[in-house]
DNA sequence: CTACTCCATGACGTGTTGGGTCATGGCTCT
DNA sequence: AGAGCCATGACCCAACACGTCATGGAGTAG
């Protein structure tokens, strides 16, 4: 590039284009997360990262994971990438499997999957219209950001299990996403939130979502406190 | 807009800048979250926010953020804006105020401020230097996405407080962060995490974070355990 | 004092591109 | 058969990212 456009785009004389800007941030190696915030600032989309999690950098995010697993107990959470496949969970959303078709448990746990699927939990989910709306909404959310394919198969596989909520429009999605389910008999109450690492500047972590359950009522409180998966815990453990 | 452009944005044989997508959202009054996902697709930076709950969402979201905090006991969790300002916060959390110039807890309670203020935390941090560095790096990150002005004043000011921090160059950012801390004359040892509501790729900010504080070693485990903060939970709800 | 480098800045050219006007022609619906 | 709706081609324009050339001021070294 000439020292005279570079003159004018440092002193903040002449706008760099989107592409000027990766290149400058190339040549100077920056780190992902910087380049980000400088595309931001410029008013250009960030660069979206492989969202592949390479062994190395989950090796090294298990230990933040187990702790945020752990510290939600006795709170059914899973944590998941973004194309809903299960990188980990702890004991009480294990607990949610039991019943369903082994088939979708030994082929990469997946929760859209496993959620919808009608031999997965669908036919226990009580409200199951308005969580699948929701899911899917989110899904296509995340597509449009990530443009992957395979998360655009899964979409569309996901969407013939729930064709009456795959039509539905998207209305304001809510934070917090209700969710009513049979087990064991008895249908439990649950508030879903998904949440994501905020800090990580290593790419990979932040694509990392946290799916945590809370008790939306007293009976479900209770159950939960009663742990009542502890003594089957070798059938899940067995299951992954 | 003539309509011959209209037709070749449609049929994506034109691509529409950044002003005419915000114009076409304005006119089909459409929902903020779309807009931003319409942006990105085009490879535009988002809109984001004003990034302050008004009271009506606030108190939507209380129930949510009251889940939260509950679940993460004894885990001190604190909930805050992009201001840092403490939004909620769970008792765990409230106990580290013990013994902090009352000064800092009536003027709207800032995690930022406490931290680094030497009449609050700081003087029994024991790794402040890393910890300072690691937040106000994070301040800035948000700070570049947000342009807020208030948040510009805030980290100026918190740069006084730790001016070796504050030269520090941002090295490689952890995906948690350490915090050792004296309370009640023992050393505890945190792991930091900050996570947010909504997915990774939400480049919006949503307007809420959630730190939590884990427990780094058995001690601490311990010590929180025992929850050593309920005889005198009166005393920490006169503070806010 | 001079010479040389660095850089901000003005004058000016150029290629790309978002977006407009005008005209045409196919499709559907009454 | 007339009336809209829309895709498309030909053509123009204005904005702008980026380039080259020239100038001149601030340091800095000899």
């Amino acid at each position: 590039m000439s020292t005279r456009h570079l003159s004018c785009v440092e002193t903040g004389r002449a706008k760099p284009s989107r592409e000027l800007l990766l290149y400058l941030a190339d040549e100077f190696e920056m780190p992902k997360r910087a380049v980000n915030d400088m595309l931001l600032a410029g008013g250009f989309a960030p660069v979206f990262s492989e969202y592949s999690l390479d062994d190395d950098a989950l090796a090294a995010a298990r230990d933040v994971i187990r702790l945020v697993l752990d510290g939600n107990d006795p709170n059914p959470t899973t944590v998941i990438d973004t194309r809903w496949n299960v990188v980990d969970a702890n004991t009480a959303a294990f607990w949610f499997t039991a019943g369903v078709d082994p088939a979708l448990l030994t082929t990469g746990l997946n929760v859209a999957r496993l959620s919808l699927h009608p031999d997965g939990l669908a036919s226990r989910v009580t409200n199951f219209d308005e969580y699948a709306g929701q899911l899917l909404r989110h899904m296509r959310h995340v597509l449009v950001l990530t443009q992957d394919d395979e998360l655009r198969a899964l979409i569309d596989e996901c969407e013939t299990y729930a064709p009456t909520a795959a039509r539905t429009m998207p209305t304001a999605p809510d934070v917090v996403l209700p969710l009513r389910i049979v087990i064991d008999g008895v249908e439990l109450s649950f508030l879903s939130t998904v949440t994501t690492f905020g800090t990580a500047q290593d790419v990979t972590l932040s694509e990392l979502s946290i799916e945590t359950l809370y008790p939306a009522d007293q009976t479900t409180r209770e159950v939960l406190a009663a742990r009542p998966w502890i003594d089957r815990e070798s059938d899940l453990s067995a299951a992954v």
